[in-house]
DNA sequence: AAATCGGGGGG
DNA sequence: CCCCCAGATTT
């Protein structure tokens, strides 16, 4: 055990890491957050970055920096505004716990915390962001190790161990450390070890194509040296497969307008509008499923009419079909039920309200026909 | 330690 | 169409 991590520790040179950072620096894609400085616009990108792509980030981020251009801005601004730039970027906890840290900052003074340890107290930045925002913002020595870097250290080190096991995590966390300190000792910015790891794995050792011939660390990779093919690592169990759920949705319309209805903060979609709705139950039809999710939710009654929309959505633990149908409200005041709040909307102002994917694709099929 | 929490991309 | 990706929080 200890040679192993032994071995990778003292086999990493000056020379190597310093190769890594000009490969960087020669071969770094353009980024909107690449040329600030500002410690705001940094924490914002690294929020973004959780779970998503960066393609899929920087028309979100662009928007977001437009929107709230400071600390002071996002902090003020009401919630529903920031899920409304956040709509369609999925991990909606993410725009909620950023607008709770930028009121924990403005609380603060207004100037974010410049340690890692001290960030890692606001809502929302966990041991990862933490680690980007202060070595990339304020050039502290302290390793980040997001998927991409545990996946350039396991191929590296050669690490056949499962990524979810602790101690295999704790492996790479350790080699992490020793090159950020090799780093820092052969005068590189911690900063730019963390992006050029970064840089590398979505780039050039991805998960399922590892380019080899285009890595800085090829001479002193160990999965390249003594395995047939390096992607097979970082090993992970296999995922199990997801419920199926069929979601009858209703189209209200009453005097012109639509029935929307909010989810309540906490959990999936939190604080997101959509069309009122629900799951099917066994051996209910679509139609009955709409009535009694109208009545429930809503203590409405409606008549179901046509189906308008069909509409297939993958989520992280289960997948959806969202059938929904056009209805006319005939009795009833709506209650609050299983709510937090319901709004008639004209048609025109469906845009102003933050909805997920889903219930997207039903607004665009509404509006365009 | 395991479950929750989106949406995009690739084969 | 199914499979893969992966950081913070909650349980």
């Amino acid at each position: 055990m200890l040679r192993a991590v032994s071995h990778s520790l003292l086999n990493i040179s000056a020379a190597t890491l310093r190769g890594l950072v000009s490969w960087f620096e020669s071969n770094k894609r353009e980024m909107p957050w690449r040329n600030t400085r500002d410690p705001y616009r940094i924490w914002v990108s690294e929020i973004l970055l959780q779970q998503t792509q960066v393609a899929t980030v920087e028309p979100y981020y662009n928007r977001f920096v437009k929107t709230f251009p400071n600390v002071e801005a996002l902090a003020k601004a009401p919630l529903d505004k920031v899920l409304k730039v956040w709509e369609g970027c999925g991990y909606y906890a993410r725009a909620r716990n950023l607008h709770k840290a930028a009121k924990q900052i403005v609380a603060m003074g207004g100037k974010l915390p410049q340690s890692s340890h001290e960030l890692r107290k606001l809502a929302g930045i966990g041991p990862y962001t933490s680690a980007a925002i202060a070595s990339i913002a304020f050039g502290e020595a302290v390793q980040v190790l997001d998927g991409n870097v545990e996946r350039v250290i396991a191929r590296v080190t050669c690490e056949e161990g499962f990524i979810t096991e602790k101690s295999v995590h704790s492996k790479l966390k350790a080699t992490a450390e020793v090159w950020m300190q090799a780093a820092v000792k052969a005068e590189l910015s911690p900063g730019a070890l963390n992006e050029s790891l970064m840089e590398l794995g979505a780039t050039v050792c991805k998960p399922r194509e590892a380019l080899c011939s285009d890595c800085p660390l090829k001479k002193v990779c160990v999965a390249r040296k003594t395995r047939d093919d390096v992607t097979e690592l970082p090993r992970k169990p296999v995922m199990q497969t997801t419920p199926h759920y069929d979601i009858g949705a209703a189209i209200v319309r009453k005097n012109g307008r639509i029935l929307i209805t909010k989810r309540p903060e906490k959990g999936l979609l939190g604080g997101l509008w959509e069309f009122p709705g629900g799951k099917k139950e066994r051996g209910e039809t679509l139609e009955e499923c709409v009535r009694r999710e109208m009545r429930e939710e809503l203590d409405i009654q409606v008549e179901v009419g046509t189906q308008i929309a069909s509409v297939k959505h993958a989520y992280t633990h289960f997948k959806i079909t969202l059938h929904c149908f056009e209805c006319k409200h005939v009795g009833g005041e709506v209650k609050l039920l299983h709510v937090t709040d319901a709004k008639w909307v004209r048609p025109s102002e469906l845009r102003n309200y933050a909805f997920p994917k889903a219930d997207r694709v039903v607004l665009d099929i509404l509006t365009n026909s």
